[in-house]
DNA sequence: CATGAATGAGCGTTCATTCAT
DNA sequence: GATGAATGAACGCTCATTCAT
């Protein structure tokens, strides 16, 4: 096969399109995407069929990402408690980290151009902090919620924890701490 | 001249926006809006300079109306809990009742468009809210947190709560309590 | 109504059309049709809803201009054979005096974007010719046929006989007599 | 190099060009008959220069083929009318029996990029039709009238004639014969 | 030579905004 | 003030052609 298809140049153009929707928002020109990649014009379209394409490819990208990043250096035979919160700082943290990737999450995660099927495979991807979820609020008082419910909870408290370390570097700990206390509190 | 002739046309428009942005999102063409407000293409700007100030005048407006809609009926002589749920209460209904405007909320809220000037004013309209929060928070675990970290966590637990509500409206009744019991536990 | 919509402006984009297809084909630019115009690239829209709309009441136009341009100054009471011959010759001298309307006509003629609602009212506004076609060859060798058939046959004959006509103007009465008298005799 | 290493592949591409204008007119995609041809996209320029250059050859090609057609099982020693009804017949019938061949060789004979050269090789192929024509029309009433106009008035005849076979092929026979006749009646 | 990714000009159409009526 | 035609920049996407492999 003659120049095989490059995992860096749908990288760069992942990447590109996360740093670009950062700046513009959803309405950011497949060309200046491509600019941004370094890629021609045309070439955005040998990698993805459709903008809406990369739109629901760059979702899973970004929330798998995320997702990875929550396990990082997790420690093991500690209590749940223990066990939740360094994925939540590490979760918060990524978020920190990475300000165009968790905006572009953000504005993809409400958009509705991304399908049902990618939202699915969102989910999935978060499987194991569903998990555990189940395991803390079981026993608590919410025990009888739908457990979509709860999750959506969290990520709404999440976000808005998230929102306020990026806008507050200084006080991003506290933030995060008491983020995960309040959400800890609802839930058990 | 602060407000053209007509407030009738000017309101047409801001309704026929939310109906349209539900519709269609917030790329709506001002020329659709236009007509579905019964106007000519060409007066939408008699009334708002561009888009983006329709944006921002009707994020307001929705946000105002829901706010004066929480004070409903608002019995006196009650305890906290009890005033401050059925300040929750309304606001979680009338958002099932107004789909379309809840929506187009939604969809302004995290738009780039709505400038950080709009954004406060809309904070400043639910300080009724705001008050009673105080009271209740200042007590509990999170007295040390700053009021607009607890106020924006209230937000984004409310604002999921709606949407699943809105979704599956049957069960509207429980999503509210349940709403309601989380967010309470995480402040008192 | 404001700056109603000018016939000025439609004819001219309708006679720019014929022009630039005339150069270009039919694969010439909506935005070369409008500048050939003289109007705006995005104006092209308020006249017509799309490209295969223009080609649409273009080839209409064409043909009832053509077809009307057949009756000049038809005498009265005289025979069939005169009568035709009149005719034919006024439909070869608009061709080779319009030479891009006739070359934009013929090339919309078998173009595959004319739908067949245009294509049954372009044969309606030559019913007059159809009318005395019938007359003619009713009685001669080739009555058995279908009328469309028929008119195919003399259409193509026409078409041949301007090309030539358009090619070689000095020859070009010779050319309108040859086919004439070579489809007169092809019917009676 | 005059002609590069496969010539099946050539034809491949050849025939692909006439079965994918067949579907989508002129305006098909040279990927697309590269695809149907069974080769690779940047194949197609391997054997071909430019789209325009594959449009003349297989003008050519096809004009050549049905030439050629036009002399099958010719039977010696019989009358001019015959023996040129035996032609009009096979060449009628080749149409028929190949629709998309006769669709492709008529948006080519009129589209614009045919060059002069290519619509006079086009002629040449015909050369043994037109030979028997001048001995036909010479003797008749057409005598005066040059040659390439009488062939261009059968041409478009038959091409008339076919169309109305292709379109309707349980009357096939009729329109050949009728077609013929009128033909004759024109030129003798 | 075969392959298919890379390129960038070009297309039909939309739309916020302006302006003549 | 109201209207709706006029404007032209911009967009997503296609495609003939080139070129690295």
């Amino acid at each position: 096969m003659a120049r095989p298809k490059s995992d860096d140049k749908r990288n760069a153009i992942l990447a590109a399109a996360a740093r670009v929707i950062f700046k513009n928002g959803l309405s950011a020109s497949t060309a200046l995407i491509a600019h941004e990649a370094g890629v021609a014009n045309g070439s955005f379209f040998t990698y993805f069929p459709t903008k809406i394409e990369l739109f629901n490819q760059l979702y899973i990208e970004l929330k798998t990402e995320m997702a990875s990043a929550d396990l990082d250096e997790m420690p093991s035979g500690i209590a749940n408690q223990e066990q939740f919160y360094h994925i939540w700082s590490n979760w918060m943290h990524w978020a920190v980290a990475n300000p165009e990737k968790r905006r572009a999450l953000a504005l993809l995660g409400v958009s509705d151009e991304i399908t049902s099927e990618t939202s699915m495979k969102g989910h999935q991807v978060m499987a194991h902090i569903a998990k555990l979820i189940e395991q803390i609020y079981s026993k608590g008082p919410m025990h009888d919620a739908e457990m979509v419910f709860i999750i959506s909870l969290m990520n709404s408290i999440a976000e808005t924890t998230m929102d306020f370390m990026v806008q507050n570097p200084e006080k991003a700990e506290e933030y995060c701490k008491v983020g995960f206390n309040a959400l800890w509190r609802m839930m058990v």
